[in-house]
RNA sequence: GCCGGAGUGGCGGAAUGGUAGACGCACUCGACUCAAAAUCGAGUAUUCGCAAGGAUGUGGAGGUUCGAGUCCUCUCUCCGGCACCA
């Protein structure tokens, strides 16, 4: 008996991750190179990892293998490949540890990352190693504090919209002052050039900071008092009674005001909005952007307070709205409870201050995020007035209107919003409706050229109780089907016009008042009788009937219409005449009233009477003064933590209390060694109990996680660079991501701060490109069996070392990528990695019996198959279908294996499809099939067409669209003769068997239907 | 509440408007074997039928079409994000 070989992957794999290594076949080729041999760049990144001390689990490789597959696919292609990795090596677990542990965090850093390192390399990767980064080497943080400081001295120009130097703002200071500076700030302050110059540098340093794109101010944090430390939100939990304690020993948590710094990233939102345009992000991802700027156009409108008894002028007061159409309909000013013409202004008026301050303290007391109800409290003694409008206005402080959105203070329009809507109600105010709805009778539209007359109706809907059915008219000279309605006489009351129209119309004298259908609806038709177009306004009543006793109606009436009883159901659902209708019923089963909150027509709202919703916001603002205004919900990000295991700020804060840059050749300014990891106690970092690095003046404050990741992608570009965080050279070649593979939980942090920096960096003249990563790909999560997510906590987490171990690298590689979707997330499933596994050990049996055979022509079907595969292939790695290229193998090596006629060369052709999933055995029999060199720097083959033209094809035959017979047939059959076919199948006559057939449809190649 | 995405066998999933369930797992039967594993072959949506064959079937209800998992309208469920944003 003859041996056989037998696929070992333990030892295959071992043996070409030590050849890739040892001949760095995966090593990006430098600028200079690519360019001599004119190679097009093709940039591959995966999101780099944190490492923690738990250690890969399953789940982590499948977006790296994805983005490996892609990787490997372009390379083969020809593309200089820039594939690397690195890790993002600042952070939380690794200070925790030191705190813990009183060791430095970086020796553990250090090993944690070679443990990941060694991890990835078993899967067998096409890392470019050598172009490795880790954020916490002061090699690479010496950039990330040179880019701090391009920010810390530039401001935004809102006219050139880019980033300019801040010497630039200064000279325009001392020329101008700050009056049409186009320089992006929250501050409002207006000064003189001469106020300028007169400022000492103290005051001049205050006022550019509300300029510089990196700059100091204060924010709230999470503050422990029993740890002395300031918290992150995720090192925070809830506790049972649902107060916000530390996950570590459940500490109360409060908030406090402390100094931090921010990155002034509301200067580009809209920038950061018309990128989303030109990227080939998943539309899901972009909307949670768009939805987290939150981009709004409204306007602010300013109503002037006064004192109630006096009427004596006190303060002004902005209100942002973006329905300035409903301005008619304000019938109380909401206030912030921290709004700061409160306190300073408002104080001495109010009569009620006790209560009003006992009510402010309460609603500090409540969590933010966590609004059970509207409440609020009217401030007596003062009233709001607008020019325009002729009524006192009564103020009120809410806990629903925030002080750090638009101008924390808004206009209740109770009838158009549905948060006033509650608050009127609760508190009793009134509610006056100016924006109604608008439908136009298709059925029966305006006339050009008519005239419009407008008149109020009323709409009836009566409902019978014992029999469940609702009163309609029947018309006998229309096609008509309505409801009881009619005009309102002048000076009619609704509800009286409502029962005269029942009783005249249809006799029906006793009924029960129920309630008025919501506000009014505008209808606009052409009234036929009267030759004349009608915009109706109507009002709807609904009544209920109390007894059938009936008044005569006149013959006129009874000539016009039938009383028709519809029963509850079909009222509901029918269509009727009455295009009002829908919204009466839609009203009517809500069973009560709501505010109307969507764009219509304006009434009550003087000479804008009649306008369009859209229409009115502008000229309503026009017309009382105020500014059409954008607003967004972001605001600018925090960057410093009061921690150790970050980079240091680059800043040196003087004696004279003034604040200098570290000098760029002094940078990277290092960590110091502390004592003591432990927080302070008083809030600030480790790093204000180093005496040396206090006495400096050095800023204590270190950044936050994402100011290492929000550039890494532009130094693996050019990662040894001493000179520059990346040669212009490299910057033009590279440009940008052209695929970036990572998970979605960055939607709102990491991807929309490197997004920023890149166009910071565009702006001073470095990235060449608007945005960072002109592709994106999410990969779905890996779930545990059991549906949840991997997790320690679960004790569900799969190991990858361990199924490399006993599967192989290649199974497990074709086992992810085979799941499912990429992008969809899957549950993971031992049970059914073996079909990924009998597919390799397939193709390794298939190469000893190719090997043998020793056939010198593919036969037909094997050809076919393989440049069917080849396509198929091709095109599903671009859309990243990885899971249908590895089912589409599957199906050539079946096909392969029966007919046992595949030629030497044209498997290796299927090793190549093959290579960018399973690298290491397709490198293993490339080799042994003596080829020269790596199979992954070989060339991806191409289909060839003309294997894939087939000579017959089976069509199925269906009669009236349900297969009955299928034809083998030539592709090029003509309609005529495939119709001769078709009809005469013995199968198909069954079905058409004396039916005329009315219809023979044939889809060249695909399918018959015959109509009968 | 708002904005995304998704609902297809026992399971993961496939399907430019053209034979729904490819491919894989699991399962059943058979071959090989003393036996088992591995491997190979056949089968495997539901339902009626001995069979040939028929009917039903892609969360639900309608619609467009010769033809709908796919397009349109409404609706239910699940997942993700945001959530007092005026």
């Amino acid at each position: 008996m003859k041996k056989v070989e037998t696929y070992n992957h333990l030892k295959i794999e071992k043996k070409w991750q030590k050849f890739w290594d040892e001949k760095k076949t995966y090593q990006t080729l430098s600028v200079d190179k690519a360019k001599v041999k004119g190679l097009k760049p093709y940039y591959v990144l995966d999101m780099f990892p944190y490492p923690s001390g738990a250690g890969l689990h399953v789940g982590h490789p499948r977006g790296y293998i994805g983005s490996d597959v892609f990787a490997r696919f372009k390379r083969m292609q020809g593309f200089n490949v820039l594939h690397p990795m690195g890790f993002d090596s600042f952070g939380l677990p690794a200070e925790q540890y030191a705190i813990k542990t009183g060791k430095h965090p970086g020796p553990f850093t250090d090993s944690l990352v070679k443990k990941y390192k060694k991890q990835l390399e078993i899967i067998g990767f096409s890392y470019d190693w050598s172009r490795e980064v880790e954020t916490h080497s002061p090699e690479y943080y010496k950039w990330t504090q040179w880019i701090f400081l391009q920010l810390y001295n530039s401001y935004y120009d809102t006219k050139k919209n880019k980033a300019e130097s801040i010497e630039t703002l200064i000279k325009y200071f001392n020329k101008n002052g700050n009056k049409d500076c186009n320089a992006f700030t929250n501050d409002s302050a207006i000064f003189s050039a001469l106020e300028w110059k007169n400022f000492t540098e103290k005051e001049k340093q205050y006022v550019l900071m509300s300029y510089r794109l990196a700059y100091e101010g204060y924010a709230e944090v999470n503050w422990c008092p029993e740890m002395g430390t300031v918290l992150a939100n995720d090192e925070i939990i809830e506790d049972k009674n649902g107060n916000m304690v530390s996950e570590r020993g459940e500490y109360p948590v409060e908030k406090k005001m402390m100094r931090q710094w921010f990155m002034r990233i509301t200067a580009y939102a809209d920038r950061l909005i018309s990128g989303l345009d030109e990227i080939d992000w998943s539309s899901s991802i972009k909307q949670t952007q768009k939805n987290w700027i939150g981009k709004s156009e409204g306007s602010e409108i300013t109503f002037y307070i006064e004192d109630k008894e006096f009427g004596n002028f006190i303060s002004n007061v902005d209100i942002f709205t973006t329905r300035a159409d409903t301005l008619f309909g304000v019938t109380y000013i909401a206030l912030a409870i921290d709004h700061p013409i409160v306190e300073r202004l408002l104080k001495e008026q109010i009569t009620n201050w006790d209560q009003v301050y006992t009510y402010i303290q309460e609603v500090k007391k409540q969590e933010k995020n966590d609004l059970k109800e509207i409440t609020g409290i009217k401030l007596e003694g003062i009233v709001a007035k607008q020019s325009f409008l002729d009524i006192e206005i009564p103020i009120y402080l809410t806990n629903y209107v925030l002080s750090n959105y638009g101008t924390g203070a808004v206009m209740g329009v109770p009838a158009h919003d549905e948060r006033d809507f509650k608050f009127a109600e609760k508190y009793d105010l009134p509610i006056q409706e100016v924006i109604i709805p608008s439908v136009i009778d298709l059925s029966n539209p305006p006339q050009k050229g008519k005239e419009t007359k407008t008149r109020n109706t009323v709409h009836v809907i009566v409902y019978n109780k014992k029999t469940d059915s609702f009163l309609t008219l029947r018309w006998k000279k229309f096609d008509w089907h309505t409801i009881v309605l009619g005009g309102i006489d002048d000076g009619e009351d609704v509800i009286n016009a409502a029962l005269r129209e029942v009783k005249e119309e249809t006799g029906y004298s006793n009924l029960l008042f129920k309630r008025i259908l919501g506000g009014k609806i505008e209808a606009k038709y052409f009234a036929a009788h009267k030759n004349e177009n009608r915009t109706a306004i109507t009002t709807g009543v609904y009544f209920e009937l109390i007894d059938e006793t009936k008044v005569d109606i006149s013959q006129e009436e009874k000539d016009n219409f039938d009383i028709e009883w519809v029963k509850s159901s079909d009222f509901f659902t029918k269509k009727m005449t009455n295009s009002e209708l829908p919204f009466w019923i839609e009203r009517l089963q809500k069973g009560k009233n709501e505010a109307f909150c969507d764009y219509g027509t304006l009434i009550n709202s003087g000479d804008f009477d009649g306008m369009d919703s859209e229409y009115a916001r502008t000229k309503i603002t026009e017309k009382v003064k105020g500014k059409i205004v954008t607003k967004y919900k972001m605001r600018d990000a925090i960057f410093a933590r009061q921690r150790y295991w970050g980079e240091p700020i680059p800043l040196i804060h003087t004696k004279d209390g003034l604040i200098e840059t570290v000098k760029e050749k002094d940078l990277p300014l290092e960590l110091p060694k502390v004592k003591s990891y432990q927080p302070s106690g008083n809030g600030e970092s480790p790093l204000s109990s180093v005496s040396s690095w206090v006495k400096s003046g050095y800023e204590t404050n270190t950044m936050p996680g994402w100011a290492g990741s929000s550039w890494y992608f532009l130094r693996y570009m050019d990662p040894k660079n001493k000179k520059e965080f990346a040669s212009k050279e490299a910057l033009s070649y590279w440009k940008q991501v052209d695929m970036y593979i990572g998970g979605t939980e960055h939607a709102t942090g990491h991807l929309l701060y490197s997004r920023f920096w890149h166009k910071f960096l565009k702006d001073i003249g470095y990235a060449k490109t608007e945005e960072p990563f002109k592709a994106l790909k999410n990969q779905g999560l890996i779930l545990a069996t059991d549906g949840r997510k991997m997790s320690k906590r679960w004790g569900n987490v799969i190991n990858p070392d361990e199924i490399v171990k006993t599967y192989g690298a290649d199974t497990l590689r074709v086992y992810e990528m085979f799941m499912g979707p990429f992008e969809a997330s899957q549950p993971w499933n031992t049970e059914s990695i073996i079909g990924s596994r009998r597919f390799v050990e397939r193709v390794f049996r298939l190469s000893v019996s190719v090997l043998e055979n020793n056939i010198k022509v593919s036969n037909k079907e094997s050809l076919r198959a393989l440049h069917s595969i080849i396509e198929k292939v091709t095109s599903d790695i671009q859309n990243f279908s990885f899971n249908t290229s590895i089912s589409g193998m599957m199906i050539a090596l079946n096909t392969f294996e029966k007919e046992n006629q595949l030629s030497k060369n044209d498997f290796l052709k299927f090793l190549s499809l093959l290579a960018p999933f399973a690298p290491h055995i397709a490198e293993e029999l490339w080799n042994k099939f003596g080829q020269k060199g790596s199979i992954h720097t070989s060339v991806f083959p191409k289909a060839d067409k003309k294997y894939l033209a087939q000579e017959e094809v089976i069509i199925p035959i269906s009669v009236n669209g349900k297969v009955r017979a299928e034809i083998i047939v030539s592709p090029k059959i003509s309609q005529e003769d495939i119709e001769n076919i078709a009809i005469n199948n013995e199968k198909v006559k069954v079905w058409i068997e004396g039916k005329e057939i009315k219809k023979f449809i044939y889809v060249p190649g695909k399918i018959v239907n015959i109509v009968i």
